[in-house]
DNA sequence: TAGGAGAACGAAAACGTTTTCGATAAGGAG
DNA sequence: CTCCTTATCGAAAACGTTTTCGTTCTCCTA
């Protein structure tokens, strides 16, 4: 590796003058700047990023969070569309992304003291148990930090309109003329408080009263229980004339279950999915959906993370980054 | 963030001490090895990155080239379960991993020289065209590297066993009575390559001719495409009694295109596909299909890169790495 | 012509480590 | 008691940058 000693040489210049001419100071010539950056061209010079980092203390790199519980981070197709855009808009803007853990060497630490070691600008979270005192701790530590469908006061965040989504499904739903719908949500994160709760708000709204047992603690990203649980709603008449489920890819369990019981969709059983993803509309019927828009919500994040970054004064924002309803086909009128 | 110096000084004993205390030299008394260990413990020391990087020029970072052309490369979820694997072994073995791309801060430059700045002590290359020159630059260097699915001459490769697999989804289809078969390939590279080399062989074996018109290049993980040529295969009589579709994702557009025409899978016509993602038993019918373990491939491909940053006189290995027949539901008798 | 301003460059310190090598002390052998 | 080992520690250099603060030198103004 060539260093800025190496072209000091080469130039009969000072590494100081090197340094600040290719820095794009401007207390050097023009001459003398050409010169020197010729020859660092010339020569393959390369700054060493760790000598920089350690003079700086900055690193140009940006952690990332994301912690795959049942091995479905990175496998989930919403978590990894949102990752690759935020990647992208980080590498635009001159910073590289690294995964975050819980060991440096061999010894196992915390995320935090993972992030200091490696000296990271800041730090992106998401798909993360936000309940892990580890993650709090993080996200209050004095790095600049976003969360993405979370938020932590005071902290910067990224949200999909998780409250607007699902209640656009449901007036979708209840203006094709359904009036006995169930909801099997996920786990109980704050995404689910707030669809659940757009899902009270647009069922008040039309002034229907929704009993207990038509909403049903599921999983996300879980066929298997919701192939389950629409079963159950199925044994037990009057079944409802419409189903929302988790994510798309759990309603595909709801739809076997359906088809197994010998009904069709949507003319038996309508359902709604939600995320939004590529397979939705691949399905036969295409999924009636909302559609999160992934990239916005990645380079949002990216962005504004960069933001905080460089401009450390920055106050801590919350974006909300809208979505889109799909109305796909599996959603039939029922007047 | 508190230094070797910052122990240094509570400890009454030199930078040096502590860090020989630290990393485990031999010439330290145990009573001040604990005392300073202690110490460093209590203060919550946290060794910094760069400047070890600095000194020692090992990174304990490895880098990622995962190209997502068509953005199906995170997207994609054999390359994220491969990639997710791939993070968790090398976490395990402390390294961390960024991904490599063609900028350092905003100005472009090659993979290699983005490698070089930040320091990598090796690379994993995968879901990448092989055939970029700069691809290339970056796995002929000198830097230890491990390629996934495609073998540089005198270098490290992990393989998954794409003849074999392909071999033995066509024998599956004929021990089950199968003659008039079509192949839908993807895009010609080396995977498609030994796949269509399965294709041939399991064929010869069986003693069947197969006409030109029975295999079509399609494409990886593009349904649409698949939807087209099965449409294709489908128009013209007769009809194949099977098809081979390039992979899980792309083998639904042919599931459609199917259906649209009245058909019936599988008793009209059988398919299979190629990954044995975990949608693929979701379907109805569970797809035929050949699992690629996708686990071993990432552990693998960092175990080896790891074997070959630290024992450098590490001969380049290729592990080819098997998969299993997933029968499913989609191939019919034949008889 | 003297003095000051500004332009162009360099010396050196600093960032936090690791590592070599020398120094000191203790202990053992003769 | 002297000499040689061995154990334990520290001083200092080095890794490749950035940045502060001088130092020169030129040129302009009064």
């Amino acid at each position: 590796m060539v260093s800025l000693k190496d072209i000091a040489g080469h130039c009969g210049v000072s590494v100081a003058t090197v340094s600040k001419a290719l820095n794009g100071q401007s207390d050097i010539s023009a001459e003398t700047r050409e010169r020197i950056c010729a020859a660092a061209e010339e020569m393959g010079y390369m700054a060493n990023a760790a000598a920089r980092a350690l003079k700086t203390r900055r690193s140009y790199n940006i952690g990332v969070l994301f912690v795959d519980q049942r091995s479905s981070g990175l496998a989930h197709e919403y978590f990894s569309a949102v990752l690759d855009s935020l990647r992208v808009e980080a590498e635009q803007n001159g910073y590289d992304i690294t995964f975050i853990n819980r060991n440096v060497g061999k010894r196992p630490t915390s995320y935090l003291q993972h992030c200091l070691h490696r000296g990271v600008d800041g730090v992106v979270i998401a798909s993360v148990d936000f309940s892990d005192p580890m993650v709090a701790e993080l996200a209050q530590s004095n790095l600049p930090v976003v969360t993405i469908d979370h938020v932590f006061p005071g902290r910067c965040a990224v949200l999909s309109d998780n409250t607007e989504g699902m209640r656009s499904l449901v007036r979708y739903a209840l203006r094709r003329g359904h009036r006995d719908v169930a909801l099997i949500h996920g786990e109980l994160t704050s995404v689910t408080g707030k669809r659940l709760a757009g899902f009270r708000e647009a069922c008040e709204e039309a002034q229907l009263r929704i009993p207990a047992g038509r909403i049903l603690q599921g999983a996300y990203h879980d066929s298997d229980t919701c192939y389950r649980l629409t079963k159950q709603l199925l044994s037990a008449p009057p079944r409802p004339t419409c189903i929302f489920f988790p994510d798309d890819f759990s309603a595909i369990g709801g739809m076997n279950a359906i088809r197994e019981a010998g009904l069709r969709i949507p003319e038996d059983i309508s359902i709604l999915g939600y995320d939004g993803i590529r397979l939705s509309q691949m399905y036969s019927p295409k999924l009636a959906t909302w559609k999160q828009d992934t990239a916005a919500l990645g380079a949002s994040a990216a962005a504004e993370l960069i933001a905080l970054i460089e401009q450390p004064g920055t106050a801590p924002e919350i974006r909300t980054v809208p979505g889109s309803l799909i109305e796909g086909e599996s959603v039939d009128l029922r007047f």
